[in-house]
DNA sequence: CCCTAAAACTTTAAGCTTGAAATAGTTTTG
DNA sequence: CAAAACTATTTCAAGCTTAAAGTTTTAGGG
């Protein structure tokens, strides 16, 4: 279907993309585990516990459970959890949804967010080595056919 | 440093970087999470589950344990779990390793190897759809882009 | 031979993750 | 207004993941 089809050997896109895909999971992986480390080992916390104070970080005033379940895409129960370690360390405290005695709001406290400031510090610089083999302009690039494809694949409302 | 600064906003590299980061990770977990659904729904299976034959398919002779856990890049503990399952479905057998009484080696079996290509069938067809917004050209850039940035940051002996 | 170090695994504790079921509180309807 | 439908969240069961500790076996000296 293609005009720039190669009618030698004529591999079908299907592999190149196979291709991508997997060196795509290989890399995120590899950064993710390196990042996982990081956390663990220089602040004490994990990935998804970093995940979860970036998102307050973005909403000082606070996110019910469920909208920050919709922001990170992940479950509810899932986020019940971790809030729970993170209301543990003092780093969110939880405050009533007035008018709605089911909900309940989550808000970074002041340790919090001068602990994640100091995490996010460390995270951008970390990022910033692990992808220095890209400039910028490859990294914009990239960047933009990412989000060609979120667009088009519109899954899960995004 | 760069030649091609831009001298009026000049917004630095680890903001491109980063930006790329959050896109990477945010496609990657989109389809990773579909991915995993239609294992689930489909094939009555798991990713990590699906990673493990993947790679018993590529080593048709068998992988001892800490092979395994050596290809897949995960600890050793883990594929011990994974394997247990496997063994369960009868997808999997241990054999011993002669020569060695604390090693054990696994392949697939004749139902193991079916079950597989079903699975690897559909599983291309999948992320061929998910990553349709690209054509061969563009994956087979950013695939080499990608694997620059493998080779360049070393890590895990890859 | 024996003793110690290293190797190949497995087990364990803690945390993340999901989908499904259970709770509790709100809203809509008849 | 009471029953039904809906929402917000938590609880649960199962599986994945890791680092660290424990087990069994092998390999190397002495």
């Amino acid at each position: 279907m293609t005009l720039t089809e190669d009618h030698t050997t004529t591999e079908p896109d299907s592999k190149s993309r196979l291709r991508l895909w997997l060196r795509l999971l290989r890399v995120t992986r590899s950064i993710e585990s390196d990042l996982r480390e990081k956390l663990r080992v220089d602040h004490a916390t994990t990935l998804p516990r970093f995940d979860v104070m970036a998102a307050l970080s973005r909403h000082r005033s606070g996110l019910k459970m469920s909208e920050l379940s919709g922001v990170l895409r992940v479950s509810n129960g899932n986020v019940t959890g971790i809030i729970e370690r993170l209301v543990e360390e003092g780093h969110v405290v939880r405050i009533p949804v007035k008018g709605d005695r089911r909900a309940s709001a989550v808000r970074l406290t002041a340790k919090g967010e001068a602990e994640f400031s100091r995490q996010a510090a460390a995270h951008e610089a970390w990022i910033d080595t692990a992808l220095a083999g890209l400039d910028a302009g490859e990294a914009q690039d990239m960047a933009e056919r990412l989000s060609a494809l979120m667009t088009e694949g519109e899954r899960h409302g995004a």
